[in-house]
DNA sequence: GCCAACGTTGGC
DNA sequence: GCCAACGTTGGC
């Protein structure tokens, strides 16, 4: 296996406040740091992040719905926006890019769906950046409209 | 706007 | 090391 495969290892998925930063944004911008996660839990899941890996989007507050794909473009670095007081967390971001719009999936749905029902998403719902399992990822990409997973 | 969940801080 | 107080996130 190559270092740098074309098919993902790892599944991810982010949340931001649409109203902050939605998925539009990353398709306008079509690669974007992200950066400002301050929890060391998210912090640990972007350190695991790989270039490369699948990440899908969520919106939280107004929206509650996954509604987009992206992919791990450049994996973690020192986040340029921590602030001097924060350094000690050695807070970090990686580079995401988008890959595309999906039929929005609501939080519903998700928890509507019994193959869902251990998504951290839900499990751990202040988590902001959180591992997939592949079903879990699998399954909602087609939840999503998307025929083929990468 | 409220509240539950939960992470962090600081006193002891 | 414990725990109360407090702040933040995010669903409803």
């Amino acid at each position: 296996m190559p270092k740098h495969s074309l098919v993902a290892r790892n599944y991810w998925l982010v949340k931001s406040e649409p109203d902050v930063y939605s998925f539009d944004d990353l398709l306008r911008e079509q690669k974007t740091a992200w950066t400002g996660v301050r929890n060391y839990q998210a912090r640990n899941n972007l350190l695991a992040m790989e270039i490369g890996d699948a990440v899908l989007c969520y919106h939280s507050n107004l929206d509650r719905a996954v509604v987009g794909m992206a992919e791990v473009a450049r994996s973690a670095y020192p986040d340029p926006t921590t602030l001097p007081e924060e350094e000690k967390g050695n807070w970090v971001c990686v580079d995401i890019r988008a890959v595309q719009k999906v039929t929005p999936i609501s939080l519903a749905t998700i928890k509507a769906e019994p193959r869902l029902a251990d998504i951290a998403l839900i499990k751990q719902s202040r988590l902001s950046v959180l591992p997939l399992t592949p079903e879990e990822y699998t399954l909602l990409c087609a939840l999503g409209g998307v025929k083929k997973a990468r």
